[in-house]
DNA sequence: GGCCGTTTTCGTTGGAAAACGGCCTGCACCAACC
């Protein structure tokens, strides 16, 4: 609050139920002028508007929204309130903020402070999804360059940075609440057959304490596992995108009222679920990015009580994430809209370049910002395309597809690091943890892997007159249900050497970031190929990497 | 990237094996229609 007050640019990641919104509505009240919030979903924004306005303050401020989904008379007195003064807060998505002339209309009312709420979405689908996220940046320039909040509950270093950059924050202050949720137990379970891990989600989403989320990663999926669950008399129901908006309202209230035992669901739910007494969520499959998983499992446990986070893992899985991260513009596509408008030489609408280009409005959007990220293209205050330079239309084509193709290796590697949480014998949480930037001294104590080696340890020290105990049993208790290998040897030849935080250079992939080091290995996020886990052994014995001794990272304010 | 169902291929003129094609998440917005 301090810092925004004070005008600085400011990212804060802090988990759901912390006081995000708390961080803009005070200095928001304490500022001259709206205040600008995007918000992804329409449903948030009505939640928005209607918590703002609930307070029982006599002068509280009042929020309005402006998008599809209302009359053109609530539109219009939306807009009125916030000429007049009479609204503190304008919620809206990116696409409107696409559109001139409510960029022209909000500029007139000259708001101070320009807030992205899940700001996550600006990396995770500014690029293919929803390339609006992207264009944040130039409007909060055109809206005379308010204050940028950007709010996140979930945010990795390389996402902040995302974050950072296309908001076109300047040495924005970082506040970044820790990571750790000590009570979520972390567990994977590892299958070879996908009908035995079918009836091991059944079995297990029957037997834990109610109310709980299943994800599955396709529509059919989240259906059938539905219905097998509402076989065994569980109120459970599908959720995902396919299904009629009343439908998905009525399962989304349903589930809040404490009406449901479990929703399976596709990654469509859980934006806006602020639920505190979930106390499952098991994956039937697993998902595209650590990212996508830590915001999942984070929607368990929030009231501070034991809750479970399953993941239930096949490698084969794997593959249709690496289907669904594989979609980028091609290179033909690229050198269309970079023609079309090179040929042309002066500024051109948008809606001329789709008409040559015969494109979707996000599909050249995305094309656009990837051939303005290359340095080849321009987008004038009017929304008009310019070139940039005299570059060669299929040089610049080449160029953003090489930036396409690099952000496609960045996903990637995101998935193989689902393999490396999956398949990890260390601490869960540890790995998790890592990932975020946070260090973190295992045992966990509340993580598979933990508490193996702990009955371990216990066995051991309890004498050998016991039976030992089977896997399969093991299993049934929530265990690993295979031998996990443990080595007790004193610490490794260069351990301790590559911190968490270290900047580091490899031969062939360049410099990167050490994320997370364990035992025997450590994770680098690469500038070029994204994340890689390396052997701590090879990195010493074959001097992989050189340490990058003057580099040092932002700073950041963490708690 | 992998699965599944269907078609093609080879030539042991039945049926196995290979090849092929379709499938697979996420939202806002807007125009057309009832």
């Amino acid at each position: 609050m301090e810092q925004v007050l004070h005008g600085r640019d400011t990212l804060v990641v802090m988990p759901t139920g912390a006081g995000k919104s708390a961080v803009y509505q005070v200095p928001a009240v304490l500022l001259p002028g709206p205040t600008v919030v995007v918000s992804p979903l329409i449903a948030l924004q009505r939640d928005q508007v209607e918590g703002l306005s609930e307070s029982e303050a006599p002068d509280a401020p009042t929020a309005v929204a402006v998008n599809s989904a209302q009359g053109a008379g609530e539109t219009a007195e939306a807009w009125r309130a916030v000429r007049e003064g009479d609204a503190e807060y304008l919620l809206l998505s990116p696409e409107q903020l696409a559109k001139d002339e409510v960029v022209e209309r909000l500029a007139r009312t000259g708001p101070s402070l320009f807030v992205v709420d899940e700001a996550q979405c600006v990396s995770s689908w500014g690029h293919d999804f929803r390339p609006d996220y992207l264009r944040l940046g130039h409007v909060a320039r055109r809206l005379g360059r308010p204050t940028v909040l950007a709010l996140t509950a979930t945010a990795a270093p390389p996402v902040r940075e995302e974050i950072v950059e296309r908001l076109g924050m300047e040495r924005p202050a970082r506040i970044v609440a820790g990571f750790d949720r000590p009570n979520l137990r972390l567990e994977v379970r590892s299958f070879l057959d996908e009908a035995e891990k079918r009836r091991a989600v059944v079995e297990r989403a029957a037997a834990e304490a109610k109310p709980g989320i299943v994800y599955t990663a396709t529509r059919r999926e989240a259906e059938e596992y539905a219905e097998q669950l509402a076989e065994l008399g569980l109120s459970a129901v599908a959720y995902h995108a396919g299904l009629r908006s009343a439908e998905r309202s009525r399962a989304h209230e349903a589930f809040l009222d404490g009406g449901l035992d479990v929703v399976v669901a596709t990654s469509a739910f859980g934006m806006g679920i602020d639920k505190p007494d979930v106390r499952f969520v098991l994956h039937a499959s697993v998902p595209g990015s650590p990212d996508a998983y830590y915001q999942e499992i984070g929607r368990a446990g929030r009231d501070g009580a034991p809750a479970s986070a399953v993941l239930h893992y096949r490698s084969e899985d794997l593959g249709l994430q690496k289907f669904f991260s594989s979609g980028r513009p091609d290179t033909g596509t690229l050198a269309d809209v970079a023609e079309a408008v090179y040929g042309r030489g002066a500024p051109l609408p948008a809606s001329r370049v789709r008409e040559r280009t015969g494109l979707s409005a996000s599909r050249l959007t995305a094309a656009v910002n990837l051939l303005e990220e290359a340095g080849a293209v321009a987008v004038t205050p009017d929304g008009e395309l310019v070139p940039t330079g005299d570059a060669d239309p299929e040089e610049a084509a080449d160029r953003a597809a090489e930036l396409a193709e690099a952000r496609h290796r960045l996903e990637r590697s995101r998935v193989e690091m689902m393999r490396g949480y999956a398949e990890t014998t260390g601490c869960r949480r540890r790995f998790l943890l890592g990932y975020f930037g946070e260090e973190y001294e295992p045992p966990c104590g509340n993580c598979d892997n933990c508490l193996a080696a702990e009955e371990e340890r216990n066995r051991a020290r309890d004498g050998e007159g016991r039976e030992p105990e089977r896997y399969e049993e093991r299993g049934a208790r929530g265990l690993p249900d295979r031998p996990v290998p443990r080595v007790e040897e004193g610490p490794r030849p260069g351990a301790g050497r590559f911190r968490a935080g270290a900047r580091v250079r490899h031969r062939e992939w360049g410099e990167g970031l050490v994320m997370s080091e364990e035992e025997d290995r450590i994770t680098v996020l690469f500038d070029t190929v994204g994340y890689r886990t390396l052997s701590l052994d090879a990195v010493v014995g074959q001097g992989l990497l050189a340490l990058d001794e003057e580099a040092e990272g932002p700073d950041e304010e963490g708690r």
